[in-house]
DNA sequence: TCACCAATTGCGAACCATTCGCTGGAAGAA
DNA sequence: TTCTTCCAGCGAATGGTTCGCAATTGGTGA
């Protein structure tokens, strides 16, 4: 839990309270996908005065120096998660919302063959996929 | 040229001097990817009063009735393209924004091994991949 | 051909996530 | 403890997109 507090220190960042709060409230919540105003919410249960722009300047540092994932989600606004988990890539339910993990194996060999189509070396950000998910498909029948 | 016209009185829509517009302007730029802001411009230059609004309102009803494909690349704003040209996907370079089509046959069995996976049922939706360009890999070396 | 009505346009304001500019304040090195 | 530089708070600005409403017009029925 202080290994992002030292990160930061150690790339010559300054250790605040407010980017205490911020990397505690996403630790909270591993697995989740959390909205720039989700993450205010959940600081301010603890910190209610952090202000927004800081948090969102300090995610913006967290996503450059490698400790959150932001990601597009299809939406109108950013989501960010914990880096250092499983690779992994989303299908969004278009019908409700819901977002689903895909292993990166099951990509399987795809990154080569595009790369070899194209001349583009991919980078590692996550792909987003869309669809129906289950329970809204049975929903319509 | 009609297609889209007659597509629209087929569906009850009104045949407007603006819709007309706006489907030449697209027509007019077969293989682009344009953004409703240059949807506007091109459209400006024959018919100078047609509406930013009435853009917006007519590229929905064009993605909605099927005309047209709307598309992430990743950045701020939503990009348009023709619906009817061969099916393929996008890599976009995160240096130059330069946009490539990926054949969707690259893809394989991609669809169904996540549609195994996960229990969705994936949509036509374009998938947008990012990476660098192969001259902007030359230009960093 | 004409009149009528719902669909459509133009316009400006509203929205909303995100960013900026600025000033006071605090982290951390010396 | 001091000093410097980075950071936080605040409010305003941004920019793509959407909305509300009044005026206009396409297309149908007479």
């Amino acid at each position: 839990m202080v290994e992002g507090a030292d990160n930061l220190r150690r790339r010559g960042r300054r250790l605040t309270p407010q980017r205490r709060a911020i990397w505690e409230a996403l630790l909270a919540e591993p697995h989740e996908h959390l909205s720039a105003e989700d993450v205010v919410a959940r600081v301010r249960e603890r910190s209610p005065n952090v202000n927004t722009s800081t948090v969102y300047r300090t995610l913006e540092i967290f996503v450059h120096d490698g400790l959150l994932l932001r990601t597009d989600l299809g939406g109108d606004r950013a989501y960010y998660e914990l880096a250092g988990e499983h690779r992994h890539h989303h299908v969004i339910c278009e019908r409700c919302g819901t977002v689903t993990h895909v292993h990166d194996e099951t990509l399987g060999d795809l990154r080569t063959r595009i790369e070899r189509d194209t001349g583009y070396r991919l980078s590692d950000r996550e792909i987003s996929f869309f669809g129906t998910c289950s329970s809204c498909l049975r929903a319509s029948d």
